[in-house]
Parts: C-alpha cells; sequence; structure tokens
RNA sequence: GACUUGGUAGCUCAGUUGGCAGAGCAUCUCCCUUUUAAGGAGAGGGUCCUGGGUUCGAGCCCCAGCCAAGUCACCA
C-alpha cells in the first residue's frame, strides 16, 4: 500500500505511542460525565468534567495549547497546559505526547475543570486525557472566519459520497440532514402508531416482482434452485395482510428498481406504504395532508419551509384538482370523453413527442408529466387517473374511463401516490392480463400475474385506502436537498477501480494486449517473446485477474481484454 | 444513453503563448502561557485521473478510456 507522508508520520507516531507503554487502542469502557452541547447549555466555571470525542482543531503555542473537542452532539475548546498536566518534574506527558504524538481526528477522553477565557470562549481545563483511538489519515480541516466564510470546505460530492464518515465528521450541516431524516420517519411511525396501525415486515426476496411498474434485480435462490426478484413495491403483500384481518398496516420499505441514477433515483429506496381498510382516497388525502404537517413541524419547527427557490407551506388542507381539470386550466384542452387518436392530436398540438403504441392513459399522463407537473409548487392532490395507467385501482365511481386515485404533488414533483384499492378479484385478474398483453408487446416493465394474491383477493378485502410515500424525496424537500444522494448516508456509486498490480511478464502481454484489444493466442504468445514457461504464468495471471480472457472462436484460440 | 464541465500535494484551488510543478491551510523542525479561520521562522511533500499520439520539449494540444457533477432523455 502506498503511503503518504502525513500517513507514514502518524504510523511512526503509533510505534511511538506504544514504545511508551500507551496503547492506542484500548479496550476499557470510558464513562463520560457530559456532552459538549450540554456542557455548554448549562456552563458554570469550576465545574469538574469528562468527555470524549474527537480532536479537531489545534492552536499550541510554547505550554499552552488551545484545541477543539468534537463529540456527537457538537463541539467545545478544550485548553491544555503543560503544568496542569505535568505536576511533577516529568514533562513527556504534554511536550511529547500532547505536542508530538497526538494529531488532529485522534479520539480522546479527558478529564478537566471549566472555565471562562479571557474573549469569553466556554472551555475546559485539562488535567488528565486518554488516547482513546489514533487516527492514521489525516482529515479535511474546513474552517469557519469571523464573516461566516469557510476556507478549505470538504466539498467534493464524490469524495463526500464515497466517504461519507468523513463528510459526517467535517460537514456539520450533513450530520443535520440525517439527523432529520430520522425525526422524519418517527414523527410518520408515532403518527400510525397512535392510530394502531400495525408496523410489518414483508418479503424483500420476491418470486414475483409485484405492486409498480419497473424493472426488478433478479437473483437467484440456490437451494430452491428458483429465479427471486428484489422488490420493486410491497403492496400485494400488504393488501394480503388487510384480507388477514388488519384494519391497517404499514411498512417502510426498502424497494430496488434495475433503472437509471441520477439525482432523483437511487437503485435502493424507502418508500412508506400504508393499507387502511374501510377507507377510500378522500378520507386518505385527509390523513396525509395531517400528517405532511406534522412532519414538516417537527423536522423544521415550522410548517413553512423554503426549498430551492420556492417557499412551501405544509398547513393543510391542501387543494384537490382532478387531472384533467389541471389540464384544462394549464393547456386549454378539455380532454374528457376524447379518444386516442383525438388525444395523440391534441398532443401533437401541445409539442409533445408521441407515437403510435401509446394508449388514452399513457397520452394524458404525457400532457400532465410535461405541460402541468412542475406547475404544482405547493402541495396539491391530482386526483382522478386514467384506468389505464392504474391497474391496482379502482374505477371511479363517477367515471368509469378514470380511476380513484391520487398523486400528491409538492414542488413541482411526486412525492405520495395512493389508490382506492381494487378488490374485485375479477376485475383485477382482467386488469392483470391487460398488463401481460402489454408485456407481450415487449413493455419489459408490464406487470406478472401474481396468481396468489388473486386467490387471496378472492377470499376478500374490505374496501380499503393506500398510499405510498416516497421517503428520499419527502426528506429532500423537508432539509432543502435537490439530490437524493444528501439523503441517503451511502446513494450508489461507480464501484472505485483499483489499480491492478502486474507481474513484468504480464505487463508484457498486457501492453501488447492492449493495442490489439483482441488476438489469436498463439499471436500474442510470439509477440510477447517470453519461454514458455514465463508466457504460461503470465497469461494466467491475467486471466485470474480478469483482465484478459481466452476464448475458442472456431479452431482457434482468441485473448481478449476484459473491460 | 447524449451533451457540457471538471479530475494538479492530505484539503481547497491557481497554473499565462507548450519551456524547471505553484499558493493557502494541513504536515515536519525550532521559538512561543488565555488563543478565535490565523502566533513567529524555516523545511519537506506530486503517478498533474489512465493509456496512446504530436513535439526538441506536454499539466496545457490531439485521440481513446476511467470517474464525478450538471443538463437532457429514459424511468416513477
Amino acid at each position: 500500500m502506498q503511503l503518504s507522508e502525513q500517513e507514514i508520520i502518524r504510523r511512526e507516531k503509533l510505534a511511538e505511542l506504544r514504545k511508551l507503554n500507551i496503547d492506542p487502542y484500548p479496550a476499557d469502557e470510558f464513562i463520560t460525565t457530559h456532552n459538549s452541547q450540554d456542557l455548554k447549555a448549562n456552563f458554570e466555571n469550576g465545574k469538574t468534567v469528562t468527555l470524549a470525542g474527537r480532536l479537531m482543531t489545534r492552536r499550541i503555542q510554547g505550554k499552552a495549547s488551545f484545541a477543539e473537542l468534537q463529540d456527537a452532539s457538537g463541539r467545545i475548546q478544550v485548553y491544555f497546559n503543560r503544568d496542569e498536566i505535568c505536576t511533577g518534574e516529568d514533562k513527556t506527558l504534554y511536550n511529547d505526547i500532547y505536542k508530538k504524538l497526538l494529531d488532529i481526528g485522534d479520539i480522546i477522553g479527558l478529564t478537566g475543570e471549566t472555565f471562562t477565557t479571557q474573549v469569553g470562549e466556554k472551555t475546559i481545563m485539562v488535567k488528565e486525557f486518554k488516547i482513546l483511538s489514533k487516527s492514521l489519515r489525516p482529515l479535511p480541516q474546513p474552517r469557519t472566519d469571523a464573516e461566516g466564510k469557510t476556507h478549505d470546505a470538504f466539498t467534493d460530492p464524490e469524495q463526500r459520497y464515497r466517504r461519507r464518515y468523513v463528510d459526517l465528521i467535517v460537514n456539520r450541516k450533513v450530520k443535520e440532514t440525517f439527523i432529520a431524516r430520522t425525526k422524519i420517519t418517527n414523527t410518520i411511525r408515532e403518527f400510525f402508531n397512535a392510530k394502531e396501525y400495525l408496523e410489518v415486515e414483508t418479503p424483500i426476496l420476491q418470486p414475483i416482482p409485484g405492486g409498480a411498474s419497473a424493472r426488478p434485480f433478479m437473483t437467484h435462490h440456490n437451494a430452491l434452485d428458483i429465479p427471486l426478484y428484489l422488490r420493486i413495491a410491497n403492496e400485494l403483500y400488504l393488501k394480503r395482510l388487510i384480507v388477514g384481518g388488519f384494519d391497517g398496516v404499514y411498512e417502510f420499505s426498502k424497494d430496488f428498481r434495475n433503472e437509471g441514477m441520477d439525482r432523483t433515483h437511487n437503485p435502493e429506496f424507502t418508500v412508506m406504504e400504508l393499507y387502511v381498510a374501510y377507507k377510500d382516497y378522500n378520507w386518505m388525502m385527509n390523513m396525509t395532508e395531517e400528517l405532511l404537517e406534522k412532519v414538516a413541524v417537527s423536522a423544521t419547527g415550522k410548517s413553512k419551509l423554503t426549498v430551492g427557490k420556492n417557499d412551501i407551506e405544509f398547513k393543510a388542507p391542501y387543494p384537490r384538482v382532478a387531472i384533467l381539470e389541471a389540464i384544462k386550466e394549464h393547456t386549454g384542452y378539455d380532454l374528457n370523453g376524447k379518444n386516442e387518436v383525438e388525444l395523440r392530436d391534441i398532443a401533437r398540438k401541445l409539442g409533445l413527442e408521441v407515437d403510435d403504441t401509446m394508449g388514452v392513459g399513457k397520452l394524458i399522463d404525457e400532457i400532465f408529466g410535461e405541460k402541468c407537473e412542475h406547475l404544482y409548487i405547493q402541495p396539491t392532490f391530482i386526483t382522478d387517473y386514467p384506468k389505464e395507467m392504474s391497474p391496482l385501482t379502482k374505477q371511479h365511481r363517477d367515471n368509469p374511463d378514470l380511476t380513484e386515485r391520487f398523486e400528491l404533488m409538492i414542488n413541482g414533483k411526486e412525492v405520495a401516490n395512493c389508490y382506492s384499492e381494487l378488490n374485485d378479484p375479477i376485475e383485477q385478474r382482467a386488469r392483470f392480463e391487460d398488463q401481460l398483453a402489454l408485456s407481450e408487446k415487449g413493455d419489459d416493465e408490464a406487470m406478472f400475474i401474481d396468481q396468489d394474491f388473486l386467490r387471496a383477493l378472492e377470499y376478500g378485502m374490505p374496501p380499503t385506502a393506500g398510499i405510498g410515500i416516497g421517503i428520499d424525496r419527502l426528506v429532500m424537500l423537508m432539509t432543502n436537498n435537490s439530490s437524493i444522494q444528501e439523503v441517503l448516508f451511502f446513494p450508489q456509486m461507480k464501484p472505485e477501480r483499483k489499480p491492478v498490480e502486474l507481474s513484468e511478464e504480464e505487463k508484457a502481454i498486457f501492453t501488447i494486449l492492449k493495442k490489439e484489444k483482441n488476438i489469436p493466442l498463439e499471436a500474442l504468445k510470439t509477440a510477447s517473446n517470453l519461454s514458455n514457461k514465463k508466457w504460461d504464468k503470465g497469461i494466467k495471471g491475467l486471466t485470474k485477474l480478469k483482465v484478459a480472457k481466452v476464448e475458442k472462436e472456431g479452431e482457434t484460440l482468441v485473448v481478449s481484454l476484459i473491460e
């Protein structure tokens, strides 16, 4: 491993500590009396306190030094003075251990007495300290100046996501985002638990990936020798539980979709799905606006928040607009009762790209998505979607072309999706079969038929309202972040490519191969100019490292590079 | 997937017309008892993302690739 100068120095310090009989990674519990924030909030001079945390800054001035200790709650200044730490003749503890062998980033525990400095900073005068963990890598060291300007901030998104632990250490705001995230999910749990809805867990590995239209990740179960899919939704399982007699069930569900990644999509993401028996989508709208107002207040302290350039008011109630009304309002076209041909014509007039495979539902969805969706900044329920788009939704009680469905739009994006759940098993089977037809036409996202789910419906499911709320997107709104990576601890990244260490003969072969991309094995061997033995070792090494592969093309063996 | 921008010291970033690889912070050495981004003086530290090419000479120009960000497309 190639170490930087600073890393080598820290390893040397580690060895020095051990030579002085100091364990840089002690096993025993370290009992603290305070954390930095509580201590500062109830500060009194002259109290003896014990804290533990990471050393973040140091200002050494001869026999005295100021430093900052960061614990989970925040930072507090600590003061190291040679004569306070070393009361006897031996000054090693200050001169060597503190000044030379300790580094920024090290985790220490300390006991000392509180006092206030001449400049008025609440400080701990250290009497004793103990190394709890030596840090071997230097941290980025952002500093904030008197005008609040930050210097040398750790800002590169790639580095921040790949090393989230570092991001969390040095960027306080990042930590706050994740604390807000947990507050949001806790608020939702408390809200549902108070209503006696049951939080449940359903399978992530599913034989049939149902409940949404999306491309699933596929895996394989060895013992059963069957394919399994990572869930794209948990809807069908939660509805089985409603059949089973629970009145309200919910799950915070990690779902997985094998699709593109960008600032609003991660391959795994969290959706909260809730199903409540004997309710409909109107009831669910009331519940949702009440919930979101609570969430906003608990996450930020108020119901009105700033998201990007917009101020968004989460106070209930929210306007309810039928999708066809919305389109009429923003495009001037009344789509009510229009057939596929007429709709396609209107879409073209609106400047949308359409093709003949698009049905009524898809066309309406497209028009809304392009012309209206982004206009709904304040929370708005868009209701009564066309039937074709919603295979799991009850037909609208007043209009057979529509369904009892709403999507909640906030800041121009969909945040929640809700149905009065289809509970007519025969109708449901027919809708699945329509999806199957789509699938046979080549739509790889159309739904599979889940026979067991239909069987469950045949036993009878009460009328039920169900909703899915995109938790990542909700957290983005509540924390004013514009990318999903900022609200996931460990967003999916392409793997870091590690440089491959090659032997001399491997390098020789690799150089030729890189030029040729693929080449008959005999030709490569000749060109490499290696002895039989070295050749054999080299090519086997390359294939083992998965740098090159050997394949038979007809009679000849061909070597090619693996990208 | 397309386009745009970027990748230089541990961190943040300069780098002119192609001509010795730079700064601040961090690190190291020496001096220094209440400092607020920050005491003073000095020193060390580089696969300029990777691989080719052009050139007497490439961080810079050309080609190919890798990684990321942004925009768009696809997708909820």
